[in-house]
DNA sequence: GACCAGGCACATC
DNA sequence: GATGTGCATGGT
């Protein structure tokens, strides 16, 4: 059963990567830009996200100390397009504390300790649960972890494959167990998910055109 | 005009 | 420890 699972992880991603290529996940300029796109995404579309971001460049505030020293009033006006503006400014100037007192805002610096070290320390900061620390700890500090989001589940349940009240930690340690752990496929294999989330399984309880459709019925593979 | 979107913290039972 | 609720904008 345990060889079962393994085979099924890898061909889902083989079918996502044959049908999407290559995805050149996460969206974002730099480490930083990443982060924060990372907090604002909570519960939010992306697109709102982007538009948060574009008036945080605008402003030529998307460095950690512009937004730690940012005038509260004026910092949530520019988030404002994301949503939940006024929780997100107070975590966003949460996550620049820490990443500027402990690693100077560098996170060539902060990628120096190790995963284990690093989640234990995002989890601390009030505002990143487990779904945002994975993000940051994949695609800014480049380290090997699965990221489990709302698309994940989606797709897990939607196939039979989990169920979606799994909790986070048994969620991504079934990922974990089943995959090699490989940075770069783990950016893609979320990146992919993503795309497929995005276009497929948005609505419809089964997805026709899921590339996944024809193999998984029942939560089993198809011969 | 309802409903939903890539969460998280906190209160309550 | 499970479950419920506030947070808020913008697209469908």
């Amino acid at each position: 059963m345990s060889s079962t699972l393994r085979q099924m992880f890898s061909e889902i991603y083989d079918r996502l990567q044959t049908h999407f290529g290559p995805t050149h996940w996460w969206p974002g300029d730099t480490p930083f830009e990443i982060a924060v796109g990372a907090i604002l995404v909570q519960n939010t579309a992306w697109v709102n996200v982007e538009k948060a971001i574009r008036n945080l460049k605008a402003a030529d505030m998307l460095y950690p100390t512009s937004i730690l020293h940012a005038d509260e009033a004026a910092l949530q006006k520019l988030l404002r397009p994301s949503g939940f503006f006024r929780v997100k400014s107070v975590r966003l100037r949460n996550f620049c504390r820490y990443f500027v007192e402990r690693y100077d805002g560098d996170f060539e610096r902060m990628a120096e300790r190790s995963l284990e070290e690093l989640r234990a320390e995002l989890l601390q900061v009030p505002g990143i649960g487990p779904e945002t620390a994975d993000d940051i700890l994949l695609y800014a500090c480049n380290k090997p972890v699965f990221v489990v989001d709302a698309y994940t589940r989606r797709m897990l349940s939607r196939h039979g494959l989990a169920k979606s009240a799994m909790p986070y930690e048994e969620l991504r340690a079934l990922f974990e167990r089943n995959l090699d752990s490989d940075l770069h496929m783990f950016k893609e294999y979320h990146g992919l998910i993503v795309s497929a989330g995005k276009d497929f399984c948005r609505r419809a309880p089964k997805c026709e055109l899921c590339p996944l459709g024809p193999m998984l019925k029942n939560g089993r593979p198809k011969q």
